[in-house]
DNA sequence: GAATCAACTCAAAGCGCTTTGGTTGCCCGC
DNA sequence: GCGGGCAACCAAAGCGCTTTGAGTTGATTC
């Protein structure tokens, strides 16, 4: 069914009949419920690639994720960052468009999604330090807006974040003040912007504390179980092994627990742990009483908002950039607790 | 630059770039070199929208992920599926669509997306028992491709899926080969296919061994880590408890190791574990030697095979259905052990 | 009774592409 | 020298929608 068939069904032009479904004035109220009662009972909706063409929108939002062929990596924060986002579209007659691009033609990508005009807008994810693509979208002028921020870019762009540094100078705070003296870091890949954020919020709190930065007790990685695992152990090996550990993601924190326990250890009692908790619905943190104590941000919440942004960028293209930043909520758990006297 | 500019530019009319570029053969060579350069050179490429709306073909796949209000989880190996169907798709010029969608209306989904012709076939996710979807989908005329399987569909469809009544029926058998007389199985959602089987799988190995199928050893719910731990606590605290554990992914295997090492035990000495894996890249088993035993199968190769199904079912769509089934591989790694003689 | 106006409705152009059904000019064989 | 065949190219229609500019009513005013 598309306009032509409804609209000679109906005795009306397809002007009327396009003009009734998309609630223009000069039509008739009682004409207009005339039409969308034939347009429901028919099932007819619109062709949005015709919609498109006429429009020049594209009524789609592209994700552009990048599966690097060197770190076979899907980040996993990235089904639940979706699933939010897609919510918003969805309600507001948007599709999604996803893109798995080896990281090494991701230029082309966004050139060809101008061109082709598939898309009318994209989000731009784990943004690293001096990301190029925020001049390279700027530069071919397709909105955007960037999940994180890029240290390093001067030229103005919409984002949002979570305040990693102050989550992470807070969490480390909250084991200082506990009596912890030497904190590890397990760390995301520290070309991320959200890892070297972190990191600096950890390593300001030491300092504020008169404690040296220790770059044995920092190391960064892909986030994966494993790394969380092998680096606690490391740590632990050492002469003087650090009394609590400051994790990147829930699935490192699991990592280090294992690493904990297999040393014969207690986690909350012998060592602590404080991670990065981003709500993903898969990886609940506990019940009430949360396992870990976390800093937490839901990054499903993050998506909706950032599809919000986006979308207003969208309409109103003119209105300048907007940034958007989230505060970690510390969640004490029962993976903290004083720094054992020894 | 449109096709129009192009061909201007070039002195050529539409027809002979639009027939250069798309390899047609009417066109001589040192003409088609000539309007591939200039392609190049103005960074030309086609306008997706309106190619789909003359060739009525979409250029795009969809994967309609529902997002049921009530039990918030995003499926953690989605991620990983979609990231190896994408690859697939973009190799063929194919866009994918991603639809979050609150089971509810899904039916007026995938009618929309046939008669606004915005996808040109659809993914099916997590089939369930009897699962609607297929007969809706044949109704519609929607081409499409099953990830998993659904018992009770009597129609024809084609499915891409794991053996998971053999894979946990061999893992049974191991286990019971190691002497285990006592085995708990945590099992996803026993509505979801996969599960159904799962179980049956497992139940089949006891019956074979001559062994009693307790329903007080068969848990299913939500896959989370805290599904596991609840789960593998209660049973370890039965009059008779299991000395092993079935569990369905990497993710509830973990928390059945917290609840294990709670109890003071020790995984792989008193009580065994094996897991399935979906070889999640965030997600890593261990390194050389698994530290869960597992049977294992990569989601992410499941999407790039389901991927390649179904855009050979739209390129010849009266070819009959296909079907695929892959087999897991059963993975020795540190969690099991013979059973302990008490 | 003509003119004005508001309230509707419509035909047709145009979005950027593919594809049908040509046309043109050249070469070959009889 | 002429018709047929062929390689190379082209004009125009059409995909399904939106939108512009132009009617067509019927009621109201002078």
């Amino acid at each position: 069914m598309n306009l032509k068939q409804l609209s000679e069904n109906l005795g009306l032009s397809q002007t009327t009949v396009s003009r009734a479904l998309n609630g223009y004035p000069e039509v008739s109220e009682a004409t207009r419920n005339r039409v969308r009662l034939a347009a429901d009972q028919f099932g007819y909706s619109p062709n949005n690639r015709a919609k498109g063409l006429a429009t020049g929108k594209a009524l789609a939002i592209g994700h552009v994720i990048p599966v690097s062929s060197q770190h076979e990596v899907v980040n996993p924060i990235f089904a639940d960052f979706i699933a939010g986002a897609g919510e918003i579209y969805s309600r507001n007659g948007y599709e999604m468009t996803l893109c798995m691009v080896d990281d090494t033609n991701e230029e082309n990508i966004y050139r060809g999604m101008k061109s082709r005009r598939s898309v009318d807008g994209v989000v731009v994810h784990s943004p690293r330090m001096n990301d190029t693509r925020i001049p390279l979208l700027n530069d071919i002028g397709l909105p955007f807006v960037v999940h994180g921020r890029a240290t390093g870019t001067t030229a103005p762009y919409s984002w949002l974040d979570v305040n990693n540094r102050r989550a992470f100078h807070r969490a480390a705070q909250f084991l200082l003040d506990l009596g912890h003296r030497r904190i590890g870091l397990l760390n995301g890949l520290e070309v991320m912007d959200f890892a070297f954020r972190r990191r600096s919020g950890f390593e300001d709190a030491l300092r504020e504390n008169g404690l040296p930065v220790d770059p044995d007790l920092m190391r960064s990685g892909e986030m994966t179980e494993n790394f969380g695992h092998k680096h606690t152990r490391d740590m632990l090996h050492l002469h003087h092994p650090p009394t609590a550990f400051l994790a990147s993601s829930l699935i490192v924190a699991m990592g280090a627990r294992r690493a904990i326990e297999e040393a014969g250890l207690v986690m909350g009692r012998d060592v602590s742990i404080i991670t990065h908790d981003d709500v993903l619905s898969y990886l609940g943190n506990g019940g009430d009483v949360p396992i870990f104590t976390a800093t937490r941000s839901s990054v499903r919440e993050a998506g909706r908002r950032l599809a919000e942004m986006l979308l207003a960028e969208i309409a109103c293209p003119q209105q300048g950039t907007q940034s958007h930043l989230l505060e970690a909520e510390l969640m004490v758990g029962q993976s903290t607790g004083p720094a054992p006297t020894s």
